[in-house]
DNA sequence: GAGTTTGAAACT
DNA sequence: CAGTTTCAAACTC
């Protein structure tokens, strides 16, 4: 760790980068060819080769500077010089392009795309369209486009941006075709694209590649697996360069075939290396967390990249794969990986965006970390706006393509998940940083990837909010960005250091920006509590403190452990949802219209578990929990005078009685009594469901949620188990969490069984029930479906998801897909890949839910809730109209007896630890960190 | 950087 | 259970 960041350490950013690039450029290419062979070799197993290669670009990156993508660049075959050459020259219109892009993040995907394909036409406009595209992708393809200019050196210089505009349009537009044509098939298309145009394929005309991408597609769906999806974002933007390459040839470089003629496709070749060293780069950037000052600490890097990395590995590379299946669901959430894993299917277009982004922020770090930092920024904001999605995905995207690289190149990534959490955390030396700056990212992917999803669960919006917590943010979709965004920079450039540089965490510290993170992970400043208490945010987030933490006596420390344990039990004694997520997302209301539509669906449904109590804050400021994990007041808040952005109490009261009517709930007690009250009552109890979070506040903001969470319910036939379920995947801690709202106005409705979870109904109760469903779902009901999602949990949700089933991914988001679709199905959400596409982002939180807040017996059943991102709290609510309904007309009916059904099993369950914190960024620590308690 | 404000956590 | 105190973060200057 040390010497490898000695090494690294000098040049943390801009030289690192510089470096990395050349060196990518140079190197990479037999990393990428490589892997990309591999690919073609195998379409689906890309990983074992890309493994080895990455291995090696590990190796590699290990000496000089990570330089994962410049291996890559060099297996491309092209000439190294050439490649550096190209990216010299194409430095100047990559910044050029960075700044369009940046300049046109802003403008939506869609549009972007759009753009990009008219760019072809107007190759001087390209670059900005480009930019415009996809954040990302025109990022990428910019990059891609230099280098092939350059490469290709094809005859003009000039033309070089021309080209890599008119490339990087092109590109896009096939990428858009692409993701038309294929859909979510296009992932694997893509990576069999890029396979085949590394492998010199790439002359070959365009449309083959699609066909044969199509097949390709197929075979890789019928893979189905979480490497597939990886790959496919890799191929993805591998494709991209091809057919941005392909493109070119055709319509630009037709007439300047005859120059390049092989210059093409070598140009092409070039591209994915040098893209994938882009990336890989940027992965590593991204690793060092903001490391850029850091720029490696082994350790950090390895633990970062190597979450990340593993689960790219594991899509790309075979050999990674294995491990990195187990370690990357585990990790997944937490890093790219999850936002690659969920994401990829779903996010075809995102990934590609995301990939574009990365690469174009790989090449702006190479260039100027400032870039990739404006980049994340850019993208993290938008991605929380609501397209934000796609920002993030791609950044998610690229920062698979990196992590993957440095993981191959860590060659660590084989180590579990888990191992690398900690390992980062300890390396990191703030651990808690390092994971939770890892737990932020991830959480932030997660969102990203989520909300590419379709928002499916709004996890986006709540991941955005909780930026910081909520992914978790602190204030809606900017804030979400701009915390994780933060976190991520500042990891890299203060935070990094302080992860990596335990040397200077106070200074870091105050670079990142307060106590917490970039990554959303709050480090502590305790004076008095020994950071033995919920008034330590490290404590709290069940992770040790580190060095960037500023706390004074601190006894939450690893060689206090037993100290931390008891200290733990004893609160947890008195309450055993102490631990449990702060926030909770509800199940997806409407996960497929919502996740169509991109976002907030999740966020807009997560909620705070207690909800705040705010007074003279109005619910606008950070002191105000629900707000600073951008999550909207629900019932649980006993706020004064609230206008939460996220989401106000009010709001999250009308909807909720929108649905009551709807659901003819009034029957129920709870409609006797007012909601807020009943909420209380029954949320506040840590037994019960923690406070109502209605999932209406949303990014968008409690109306949205509070929308969304009204059609969910609508939408959702079950909402009885799903209610349960959620409550429980919301984890028992938060009553808030739009589940547990949902479950609240579920039984609220149906009259029930608040009594019965008054009873002494726990969340993990809930998450019992819900284990319970998964084993003998109802019919009727959705199966509770917690769609929880959070970001912190992500990570924790990782490791959890490994735990639970190597599908973990595709369970989270099965789970919220179950929700949706069929809630009967909460266990087995894994299953359909569909489910967990769609529920990815949802199911992400759920799981981060589940995983964090959820004990182990939650993470073995595979629940599909998802906790939601301390940073985005949205988690969705489930609020299931049937299960309302059916509580609500048939009130003790089904439901209660669902809900009885789920009091019992709640017993059952261990309190559970969420990952989830308010905080959302340190899941995974907590989540090693309760792993390690819990083996105690 | 210090001081104030705020609200959660802890305590009574 | 309610009220008070303590605490640390968030915020302001």
């Amino acid at each position: 760790m040390d010497s490898p960041k000695l090494s690294k350490s000098p040049i943390p950013s801009a030289s690192a980068f510089a470096s990395a690039s050349a060196s990518i450029s140079s190197s990479s290419s037999p990393v990428q060819e490589s892997p990309f062979s591999n690919y073609i070799s195998s379409l689906s197993p890309i990983k074992h080769d890309k493994a080895a290669h990455v291995a090696q670009g590990f190796v590699g990156l290990s000496s000089p500077p990570l330089v994962f993508t410049s291996p890559r660049i060099n297996t491309l075959g092209r000439p190294q010089s050439s490649s550096v050459e190209i990216s010299q020259k194409c430095e100047g219109d990559k910044k050029i392009i960075n700044e369009s892009c940046i300049l046109e993040r802003s403008v939506t995907e869609s549009q972007g795309l759009v753009t990009d394909i008219k760019n072809e036409d107007n190759k001087d406009d390209v670059a900005v369209q480009l930019g415009s595209s996809s954040e990302c992708v025109d990022e990428y393809l910019a990059d891609p486009v230099e280098t092939d200019c350059a490469k290709s050196a094809c005859s003009v210089k000039l033309n070089l941006k021309q080209s890599n505009n008119v490339l990087q349009s092109s590109v896009d537009g096939l990428l858009d075709l692409k993701n038309i044509k294929f859909g979510s098939k296009n992932n694997v298309g893509r990576e069999v694209d890029a396979a085949q145009f590394l492998s010199g394929q790439s002359e070959e005309s365009i449309e083959r590649k699609l066909t044969s991408d199509e097949k390709l597609l197929k075979i890789e769906n019928e893979q189905g697996s979480a490497q597939g999806i990886s790959d496919g974002f890799q191929k993805f933007e591998s494709d991209r360069f091809d057919l941005s390459s392909k493109e070119k040839e055709c319509k630009n470089f037709g007439p300047q075939k005859d120059g390049r003629g092989d210059g093409c496709s070598n140009f092409l070749q070039q591209l994915p290396g040098s893209l994938l060293g882009v990336q890989s780069y940027e992965g590593f950037a991204k690793n060092i967390g903001g490391d850029a000052d850091v720029p490696v600490h082994s350790m950090t890097h390895e633990a970062s990249e190597l979450q990340r990395s593993m689960s790219r590995r594991c899509l790309q590379f075979g050999e990674a794969q294995p491990e990195a299946t187990a370690t990357c669901s585990i990790s997944k959430n937490r890093a790219n990986n999850i936002i690659s894993s969920t994401s990829l299917a779903k996010n075809s277009e995102t990934e590609s965006l995301s990939s574009s982004h990365l690469d174009l922020s790989a090449k702006s770090r190479t260039r100027q970390l400032v870039n990739l930092s404006q980049l994340a920024m850019n993208m993290i904001p938008q991605c929380y706006g609501n397209s934000s999605l796609t920002v993030l995905k791609p950044s998610g995207i690229g920062l698979h393509l990196n992590s993957i690289v440095n993981a191959t190149s860590m060659g660590q990534g084989g180590t579990a998940s888990m191992k690398l959490a900690q390992a980062i955390k300890s390396t990191s030396t703030t651990s808690c940083q390092t994971t939770e700056n890892i737990d932020n990212c991830s959480d932030a992917f997660e969102k990203v990837s989520t909300p590419q999803e379709g928002a499916l669960e709004q996890k986006v919006c709540t991941i955005a909010g909780s930026a910081s917590e909520s992914l978790f943010a602190e204030e809606s979709v900017g804030f979400h960005m701009t915390p994780n965004t933060k976190r991520k920079f500042s990891s890299e450039d203060g935070d990094g250091n302080d992860m990596f540089d335990q040397q200077s965490p106070i200074k870091k510290r105050k670079k990142l920006s307060n106590s917490t993170d970039g990554d959303g992970c709050k480090r502590c400043n305790c004076k008095k509590t020994k950071c033995l208490k919920l008034y330590c945010d490290c404590f709290a987030a069940g992770i040790y403190c580190a060095e960037p933490c500023s706390c004074q006596g601190c006894f939450n420390r690893p060689e206090y452990e037993e100290t931390v344990l008891e200290t733990r039990k004893q609160i947890e004694s008195r309450n055993p949802l102490a631990f449990s997520p702060k926030i909770v997302q509800p199940v997806t209301e409407f996960p497929l219209s919502n996740r169509e539509d991109g976002n907030r669906k999740t966020p807009s449904s997560a909620r705070h578990k207690r909800g705040c109590n705010c007074k003279r804050s109005m619910c606008l400021k950070k002191y105000c929990e629900c707000y600073q994990a951008n999550v909207g007041c629900s019932i649980g808040c006993r706020c004064e005078g609230c206008k939460n952005v996220y989401g106000k109490k009010k709001d999250y009261c009308v909807t909720e009685e929108m649905v009551n009517r709807s659901g003819e709930i009034s029957e129920s007690r709870v409609a006797a009594k007012p909601k807020k009250e009943i909420f209380h009552s029954e949320l506040c109890d840590p037994y019960h469901l923690t406070p109502l979070t209605p999932s209406v506040q949303c990014s968008d903001h409690g109306k949205n949620a509070s929308i969304s969470r009204l059609l969910s319910r609508r939408c959702l036939p079950s909402p009885e188990s799903d209610l349960t379920v959620l409550s429980y995947a919301k984890s028992p801690r938060s009553p808030r969490t739009s589940d547990s709202n949902d479950i609240l106005l579920e039984t609220s409705k149906g009259n029930l069984d608040i009594d019965s979870f008054c009873e002494g109904i726990s969340y993990n109760n809930a998450v019992t029930l819900a284990d319970e469903f998964h084993h003998t779902p109802l019919p009727n009901h959705p199966s509770v479906i917690i769609g929880s999602s959070s970001s912190k949990a992500r990570e924790l949700t990782s490791l959890s998801r490994v735990q639970l089933d190597p599908r973990s991914r595709s369970l989270t988001s099965g789970g919220s897909l179950h929700w949706h679709s069929s809630p009967i199905m909460p266990m087995s959400p894994l299953n359909d890949n569909k489910k967990l596409q769609g529920l990815d982002s949802a199911d992400g939180g759920l799981y981060d839910i589940l995983e964090d807040d959820m004990p182990e017996i939650l993470k073995d059943t595979s629940m599909p809730i998802k906790p939601v991102k301390a940073g985005s709290p949205n988690g969705k609510r489930v609020s299931p109209p049937h299960n309302l309904h059916q509580l609500g007309s048939s009130s003790s009916g089904p439901l209660r007896s669902g809900r009885k059904f789920i009091l019992k099993a709640v017993p059952s369950f261990p309190p559970l630890t969420p990952c989830i914190d308010a905080k959302g960024s340190c899941n995974q620590s907590r989540n090693n960190f309760q792993e390690n308690r819990s083996n105690d």
